[in-house]
DNA sequence: TTGTAAGCGTTATCAT
DNA sequence: ATGATAACGCTTACAA
C-alpha cells in the first residue's frame, strides 16, 4: 500500500533511455530538446508519477516560492475579523502559485531571520505592526522582502498596506456633528493594544480625540477587551459617564454590545443612541439592525498585503520598484443606526 | 544593506578552523562532540548568523515538518466559524515545531500528490469532507499521512476528528420534544452542500428527519445558503410554510435570521418560538438574544485533527499506532432560548 | 539535440 | 573527538 519510493529524475532518464539532463530540461521547459523527446519525458512523467524534489531544486539557489503571514496572537482569541487577512493573503498567494503559511506564534528576532536564511520563506506579511515594531525594523535593516498590514510610525520604504483609521474616525465624527450631535462616546481598542502602541488602536484614539475637538464635541473613550462581557461592560460605563448621544465603536463586539445595551435599557436606535460602528461587514452583518458603518475590507487587506510582498520576491533586485504603500480610504456606509440626537 | 549571501556550513567551519563534519554534529546535537567544541560552534553560529538550509537537509531524506490544511472554498466566501478550524490547525502545527500552510484552491489528484511528492509537505488535514471524498480515497490508496475533519462514510482506518452531528441533532430535538413541541423546523445546510454529499451537511438532514420521526414530530427543513439574506427567507418560509413552534439552526446566519425574523414579526423568543442553534460559540455569542446551543469546538477541532497527522508523521512507520478515530460528543448548551410551545 | 560533470549545502559513513 | 568523502536530487555550464 504504502509505496514510500518516489521516482526521481534518474528514473525517468533511466527509463527512457536518456541523460537527466535533457528530461531536467524538458521538465522545466527549456530550450534545446526535440519536440518529440520532450513528449516522451512529459509521458513518462505522467506514468511514473514523478515530480520534481522542491528541495533539490532550492539547492541551486532558487526562490522557495512561499510566503509566511506573521499573525502574533498573544491572547488565545483571535477575533473573528482578523482571520479575514488571512484567507484574502491565502487567497492572493494560491493565485501566484507561491506557498502560503501561517505563524501564529510569536516569533524573536532570531526566529524570524532564521526563516528567510533557511530558505523556508522568500518573504512575509506582518500584522499586528506597532508604530515602532522591532520586525520591520530588522528585516529593512537585513533588506528582506516583507510588507505590512498596517504601517509603522515612520515606515520608510517598507511596502504596507494600511486602512485610513484617520479617515474613518473623521468621517464618522463629522458625519455625527453634522446631525448635532454634541456629545460622542468611543468604545476604544483594547488598552492592552494602545499599551503596546498597535498602530490601529492608537491612530484611533488619537483621532478621535483630535477630531472631536476641532469639532468642538465632547468626547470621551472607553477601551474594552474583545470579548462579550467586556464591551458591555464598555458601553455600560460609557452611557452612564459622559451620557452620549452617539457612540462609535472600533471593535465587532463592542458594536453587538452597543446594540444590546441599548435594547437591555430600552433606549431606541436612532432616535435616542446613534451608533457607528467601524469592522468587517460580514461581521457587522450579523447585528440587528446592522449598523451604519466604516466598512473594512480586511480580505482585500490582505489579498493586496500578499501581492507587495510577492512582487518584491518576484521582481529581480535589480528592477525593484519603490514598494507600494497604500492607504485604503474610509467610506461610510449609511444604514438605520444614525439620526439627530433627542432635543 | 542587502547582505543576501547567506553563510553556509562551510563558512562557520572554516571561520572555527573545523571540518564541516564537526560542526554539523555540533549544531544538531550528536554525540561525539568535545563540550568545548560545541561552545565555539554555537558560538560562532550566532556569531555568523547561520542557519541550515532546510533544503540541503531535506535532500538527506529528512521530513520536511511540514503539514497543510487543505480546505477549498469553492464560494469566494468562507463562513467565519470555518476559519477557527485553521487558527487551531495553525497553534497545533507551531506547537509541535511544524511548518503550517493552508490551501485555500480546489486541488486536483496530480497536485495532491505532488505536493507529497515533491516534499513541500509530510501529511495534510482535509476540511470539507464528502461521504465519499476522493482524496481521502487517492491518499489512503497511497499509503500517505492525513488526516479529515469530519469523515467519509466509510472511512476505514484513516484517522479523522468530527463532531457527533447526529447526537447533535438528537439533543437538540429531544430537548425540544420534552418541552412539549410537536412541529419542529430546521434551517439547513446549503443545498449545494447536500447536493456535494458534504459530510456534515448530509447527516444533519438525515438525522432531522429521522429523529423527528422517531420523536412523533412534524418536521420541516429548508435549506438556505450562508448569507444574510439567504437565511432569512429560510427562517420566513419555514415560519409560513410549516408554523413550527421550534427551530433548529445549522449554522450561524440561519441562527441571527431566526432572531431577527422573529423580532420583525413580533414573535417573542423563547415564549412563541424556540430556538436551538448548532455552531460555534463565538459567533453566537454575537446575537440577542444568545440562543440555546450545540456548541461546536472548531478551533479544538483544527487542533487536534493537525495533531493527528502530525503524530501519523512523526511516529515511524514501523511503530504506527492505529490512526485516532475521534468523534467528539455533543452538548446542549441551555440559554434562554427555549421554553414550552405556546399551548 | 543530447550527454557529461560540477556544483548546491547538508548529513552520514567511514577512517583516523 | 575529529576529518575526508560520498551521497541526496536536481540544474546548468560546457562538451560532443
Amino acid at each position: 500500500m504504502a509505496r514510500d519510493v518516489r521516482p526521481t529524475i534518474v528514473d525517468v532518464a533511466e527509463y527512457l533511455g536518456l541523460s537527466i539532463a535533457t528530461v531536467s530540461r524538458a521538465i522545466n521547459d527549456r530550450p534545446g530538446v526535440a519536440a518529440s523527446t520532450r513528449a516522451r519525458v512529459h509521458e513518462a512523467v505522467t506514468e511514473l508519477g514523478f515530480s520534481p524534489q522542491i528541495s533539490a531544486r532550492r539547492l541551486q539557489g532558487r526562490r522557495a516560492r512561499s510566503i509566511s503571514l506573521l499573525f502574533p496572537t498573544e491572547s488565545a482569541t483571535v477575533e473573528a475579523y482578523d482571520l479575514d487577512f488571512v484567507v484574502g493573503a491565502a487567497q492572493a498567494t494560491g493565485e501566484r502559485d507561491f506557498f502560503f503559511n501561517l505563524h501564529l506564534e510569536q516569533l524573536g528576532p532570531e526566529d524570524l531571520l532564521t526563516m528567510y536564511r533557511s530558505g523556508l520563506v522568500d518573504g512575509v506579511v506582518l500584522m499586528q505592526v506597532g508604530l515602532r515594531d522591532w520586525r520591520a525594523e530588522l528585516l529593512a535593516e537585513h533588506g528582506l522582502p516583507f510588507a505590512m498590514i498596517g504601517r509603522t510610525e515612520d515606515p520608510g520604504g517598507a511596502a504596507y498596506i494600511d486602512f485610513d483609521f484617520d479617515g474613518a474616525i473623521t468621517l464618522a465624527v463629522e458625519h455625527l456633528a453634522s446631525l448635532g450631535h454634541r456629545r460622542v462616546g468611543m468604545v476604544g481598542r483594547p488598552p492592552r493594544q494602545v499599551r503596546a502602541q498597535l498602530g490601529s488602536a492608537v491612530r484611533l484614539e488619537t483621532a478621535f480625540h483630535h477630531v472631536c475637538a476641532s469639532a468642538g464635541l465632547a468626547a470621551t473613550n472607553v477601551g474594552s477587551d474583545l470579548d462579550r462581557t467586556s464591551s458591555y461592560h464598555a458601553v455600560e460605563r460609557l452611557l452612564d459617564d459622559s451620557a452620549p448621544t452617539a457612540i462609535v465603536t472600533t471593535h465587532a463586539q463592542a458594536a453587538a454590545a452597543a446594540v444590546r445595551v441599548a435594547r437591555a435599557r430600552g433606549i431606541s436606535i436612532p432616535e435616542e443612541l446613534s451608533i457607528v460602528a467601524i469592522g468587517v461587514d460580514r461581521v457587522l452583518e450579523f447585528l440587528d439592525p446592522a449598523p451604519s458603518a466604516l466598512v473594512f475590507p480586511a480580505a482585500d487587506l490582505g489579498y493586496r498585503a500578499a501581492g507587495l510582498v510577492i512582487d518584491l520576491v518576484d521582481t529581480d533586485v535589480a528592477t525593484s520598484p519603490t514598494p507600494q504603500q497604500l492607504l485604503l480610504p474610509a467610506e461610510l456606509t449609511l444604514r438605520n443606526t444614525t439620526a439627530n440626537p433627542p432635543q
